[in-house]
RNA sequence: GCGGGGGUCGCCUAGCCUGGUAGGGCGUGGGAUUGCUAAUCCCAUGUCCGCAAGGACCCGUGGGUUCGAAUCCCACUCCCCGCGCCA
């Protein structure tokens, strides 16, 4: 959700920031429907001053024993008008709501422009790309000889995109999250474990309403969804919340598994564990203030290269273009893994500030006093480690000739062993 | 799942039976006073509309009754206690 201050005095900018999104939204009637809500609240704000007034009146003849039939027919009268203008008011006031929170967050000014994924842009690269003197072997065929995994299992029991992760890669995976974990730790994040399902308001500030049918999962019978990460449930933790500006930034270190649809993926990425319907994931998620949130956001994105750099897995940092960004966010940046199954960077871990558009959503503010008017807090969210595609990039970077997988060094001791 | 009790403007609480402007305490912020501190006193302290003056809304949520609902009625929800079930 946007200022509505914006839609009123800047549409300009709106209309902008669509252009570059490259989308379709019908910004007028948008701003036609703020117009007609505020005339409404003006006139029903009006009657009910009217219907205040009448009351005090009837209460006070009736308390010194007068008439007041006239008065009594008079506030009937108001009543009803008040009331037919009441359902106007609630159907122009949820049309407008539905329409604005469909509208996507505005885009940084660093961020490039461009219509799709092929305007992003590299800043830069680290690490070395493994070179290997033997045939190398995709994470699939890899840990299907070491039966670190059972796709077709999983197929039967559940569906595509789903597996089982068996003998040591269980051990990594979990040695991934116990990892992330200590090293926010350490960063003074506090470690959060949420729940995996929530209701379709809290869901509501932290998506946009798209992502309901090709992302979230619903639970039949109950006003529940389940998380595509932790974000949406620590991005709502806060809602209908005023923080204290003291406590203020709040970092926390969110993990959950992830489910998600993946609709529309169909054909990409078919294979192995790369593109699943559920995973773990050890999120960073900052509420911040919105003045230093730029600096936030660069700060998550030093901590996520150091992670992988303490990995050793090799990676490139790309800023989206205007039209790859996601909906909420203003400006991403996304962390690509080398892979050398597929002798490519592919996406791993994305950080993107949203600025003030979940918070707006969920009404979560902030004040420094308690005078002080209370402002949107910014927030913030990237991906620390998303297990199945981390092990992808273990599995096929760190490969032995004679088929076997080094554990990278900064995980040994949580796995137990050096090489599997 | 059953029975009982509850949810009031950050926290605690009065008001509910008997419908008529939601009151008090604490905390917090500002100010006054005072060698310092403490104490005391005054003001402020939820949301929305409005340039402002001002106004509307707010008693868990949603309905209903009524000229008028925190108060009466219905449904839902969450919390607490007891019982049941259970990893």
């Amino acid at each position: 959700m946007l200022d509505p201050k914006i839609l009123r005095e800047n549409p300009d900018i709106i209309r902008k920031m669509l252009k570059d999104r490259a989308i379709n939204f019908s910004l007028d009637d948008l701003i036609r429907l703020d117009k007609e809500r505020r005339e409404l609240i003006i006139k029903t704000d009006d009657l009910r001053k009217k219907k205040n007034d009448i009351a005090l009146e009837i209460a006070q003849k009736k308390k010194s024993g007068q008439d007041a039939t006239t008065l009594i027919e008079q506030m009937r009268q108001v009543s009803e008008t008040l009331s037919g203008l009441e359902t106007v008011q609630t159907r122009t006031e949820s049309e407008y709501t539905k329409l604005a929170l469909t509208l996507p967050n505005l885009i940084h000014e660093s961020v490039p422009i461009g219509k799709d994924e092929t305007a992003n842009k590299e800043l830069r690269k680290w690490g070395k790309i493994p070179q290997f003197d033997f045939k190398i072997k995709d994470h699939i065929d890899i840990s299907q000889n070491l039966d670190l995994i059972d796709l077709e299992r999983a197929a039967k029991v559940a569906g595509a995109r789903f597996y089982y992760l068996k003998n040591d890669l269980v051990k990594i995976n979990q040695a991934l999250i116990h990892y992330a974990l200590d090293f926010l730790s350490e960063k003074n994040y506090v470690p959060i474990q949420t729940p995996y399902m929530i209701n379709r308001n809290s869901m509501e500030g932290a998506i946009i309403a798209n992502d309901f049918e090709d992302v979230i999962y619903k639970i039949e019978g109950a006003d529940l969804y389940l998380i595509g990460t932790s974000e949406h449930a620590v991005a709502s933790m806060h809602s209908d919340e005023i923080l204290e500006g003291k406590s203020l930034p709040m970092r926390y270190a969110g993990v959950s598994p992830c489910f998600r649809k993946e609709a529309g993926a169909h054909g990409r990425d078919q294979k192995g564990i790369f593109r699943v319907h559920q995973f773990e994931k050890v999120e960073q998620f900052i509420f911040s203030r919105p003045e230093e949130s730029w600096k936030e956001h660069e700060q998550m994105l030093s901590i996520v290269e150091e992670f992988y750099q303490k990995l050793e897995i090799p990676y490139r940092i790309m800023v989206l273009s205007s039209g790859d960004l996601g909906k909420i966010s203003a400006k991403t940046y996304d962390l690509e893994a080398w892979m050398a199954g597929q002798n490519s960077y592919r996406e791993i871990v994305s950080c993107s500030n949203c600025l003030d558009f979940q918070a707006r959503r969920l009404k979560i503010r902030f004040r420094d006093r308690t005078n002080d008017q209370p402002q949107y807090i910014y927030t913030l969210n990237s991906t620390l480690v998303a297990t199945s595609r981390t092990l992808v990039s273990i599995l096929e970077n760190f490969q032995t000739k004679d088929g076997h997988v080094i554990v990278p060094k900064i995980l040994q001791k949580y796995v137990g062993k050096a090489i599997i």
